[in-house]
DNA sequence: CTGTGGGCAACGTGCCGACAA
DNA sequence: TTGTCGGCACGTTGCCCACAG
């Protein structure tokens, strides 16, 4: 077992993961894609899977697992979050015995908890750190404002447990809350740069926790190639996954919020709802949450262009990402081409603004691409 | 494919890498063995093998290949150098069609060369390198001893084709060579301490070179398991070869000449000269030789105390670290306690030192280990 | 021949309020 | 409210030689 490594703090791990990451329960049935899972290696990679990958005809586009453990862990070198999910696949007639209390764990931050993203000033060797004012008085013990200036030692734990020692100062004119000595040190340790952010949390018993998340734009670790050729590690996800389905065994999955595109566990009720509820079609509109740079959430607005196959040949009839979608802010380009079903919450068309030739055509088979001449009116038509 | 990255200067690709690592020719055949390739993996994550693994029946202890390309390549944070080898499994019939000419590339260290372990003066903030003499005049350009003190700008490129400039004078009382302005730069960059060597070259054009080799103590890489569990590696190691021999097709293997506990890609001549041409036996004395802290070569001496699987469930009848072996000086204890026949030179036993009632035991069968009395009594005796 | 340490100058780090966005 | 800057003190870096192993 690779369960030698502690697990971290729950509360801490969360909000460094971000608000848009939530974890499936464990004990729970999960869903769980191996091209999802491929998806996250090529992004740690840099390395697209190529042809040389075998075909494991008998490993299904979707495993229903049980999720047998979560541990919680962050890279010693980068701080990087990952988790770590102990999964088993379940036979069919299994599936149907005991259905999942609820659809994830709580992924809410924490109450008592800042997140501020660092400046050129934060980060210069020129100073120390500007905490905003709102931030300070919520989850820094409060100063002694009689004291000239106020001033008082703060005492912060990270991921693994590293105690940090900031001195925590309220002077200038006009007055602000500062951290100073100790700070920078912080900073080079963590190799923090301007754009990057940091976060403290108050946690229940009073203590003040800390962590990083670096920003979006920044390449995650890249794995160091020297060990393991980008070819051997999809063979090795596909063939765990495949060993464990044919022997109904338990197999280790390491999935990184920050670096998957997607996640690739999913609740098998979120899953069900998404699928079996949703009427899908091409034209549909919807919506899907982003993290935006400031490391809040936004919901954007689509439209759904298209239902197939993102690889007929390896995954034929796949669900993952078989929906094809364009959004309606053509500025930020970042947003996935593709997506899949659990993704997004549809939002009822506005008949108003769509002609009712168009809104109310019978759902198409999903799977097969239509003509999509009537799409094309009925968009052009929208803008 | 991944050949994306260009191939490093393999002259200081060999020197970095040490002067015990050889790489086989291209073209050459060779012999694979899937069992190192996972203890490197072993090696990188710190990860034993355990029972989660699937067996892979039809993929044998060791596989024939075609050497179809090396590249030499560099870690871009640690500078560990790396071989990406493109293998391709032969048939049977294949095998006898042509023989490599060599047995390996040369591994010799290049003439206009020095390497030399780091002080902690050297590595300190508080001054800069401290050149041996018959080191920088052998590879440095001649310095104008008109000029006082006499100094030039030294430019060297290191693997990445990064080129850092040194300040070379030659001053003190008594005078000495020195690296002053550029040299702390270059420590902290490559974060190198006191035990780290660094090397310098002067290739065919005249041009410097230099490179490091950290020392053997620390730990290289160590693999941020936050992507793949170290249970798929293995098994996509495994699976890239089985799948490259059921198809007879190509594969990549990386292979890290400073992690790897041995080299798992030999060359056939040699492994066939080692496997059919020395009689092995429980008693028989070998040399082999190991790089010293000073990366220099010293052979030791030992003895072969059995025969047989290392990994008899999963790999029976392997020639891969089949041998059981003891040690003369029992003081350095970093020695393995089993080696490949092909890692070994015989040493034709003095029989003077040793009853001919010993010696001239007839040979047992290979993978049988006999009763070990007869050789205890004789170590015994040896001492 | 070369590793370490004292002396000393130059430079960078880091704390302060001023100012403005 | 908070990001950046000039001012300034102090600690570190880095070049020099002396000395000794």
């Amino acid at each position: 077992m690779e369960g030698d490594r502690r697990s971290v703090n729950s509360e801490l791990w969360h909000a460094c993961a971000g608000p848009r990451i939530s974890l499936p329960s464990v004990g729970s049935l999960v869903v769980y894609f191996p091209q999802g899972h491929s998806e996250q290696v090529a992004a740690s990679t840099l390395k697209e899977v190529d042809g040389h990958i075998p075909n494991y005809p008998n490993l299904q586009s979707q495993l229903v697992c049980q999720l047998h453990n979560v541990a919680l862990h962050a890279d010693l070198e980068t701080d990087e979050v990952f988790a770590q999910m102990t999964l088993q696949p379940v036979n069919e007639q299994e599936k149907e015995l005991f259905l999942p209390p609820d659809v994830g764990t709580q992924n809410r931050q924490p109450n008592d908890f800042f997140c501020k993203t660092l400046t050129a000033s934060d980060t210069s060797t020129h100073g120390g750190f500007s905490v905003p004012r709102r931030a300070a008085e919520k989850v820094f013990p409060p100063l002694d404002f009689n004291k000239q200036p106020p001033a008082q030692e703060l005492r912060a734990k990270d991921l693994h447990d590293h105690v940090w020692v900031f001195r925590h100062i309220y002077r200038g004119q006009p007055k602000r809350h500062l951290l100073t000595t100790g700070w920078s040190v912080f900073v080079s340790a963590k190799r923090l740069v301007a754009g990057d952010s940091v976060l403290f949390i108050r946690d229940d018993k009073g203590q003040l926790l800390l962590g990083i998340r670096r920003a979006n734009s920044r390449q995650q670790t890249v794995m160091p190639s020297s060990v393991l050729s980008s070819d051997s590690m999809h063979i090795g996800v596909l063939a765990a996954a495949a060993h464990a389905a044919a022997t109904s065994s338990r197999f280790q999955v390491f999935y990184n919020p920050r670096t998957s595109p997607s996640e690739f566990v999913i609740p098998l009720s979120k899953y069900r709802k998404a699928v079996h509820f949703t009427q899908v079609s091409v034209g549909m509109r919807f919506r899907m949450v982003f993290e935006t740079e400031e490391s809040t959430l936004r919901r954007y607005m689509g439209t759904v262009t298209g239902i197939g196959d993102l690889d007929g040949s390896r995954w034929p009839g796949s669900k993952w990402r078989n929906l094809e979608v364009g959004w309606d802010e053509s500025s930020a380009g970042e947003r996935p081409r593709r997506v899949s079903l659990w993704e997004i919450e549809p939002v009822s068309t506005p008949f108003l603004i769509c002609p009712p030739a168009f809104a109310l055509r019978p759902k198409r088979p999903p799977g097969l691409l239509g003509d999509d001449n009537d799409l094309k009116r009925c968009l052009t038509w929208l803008r």
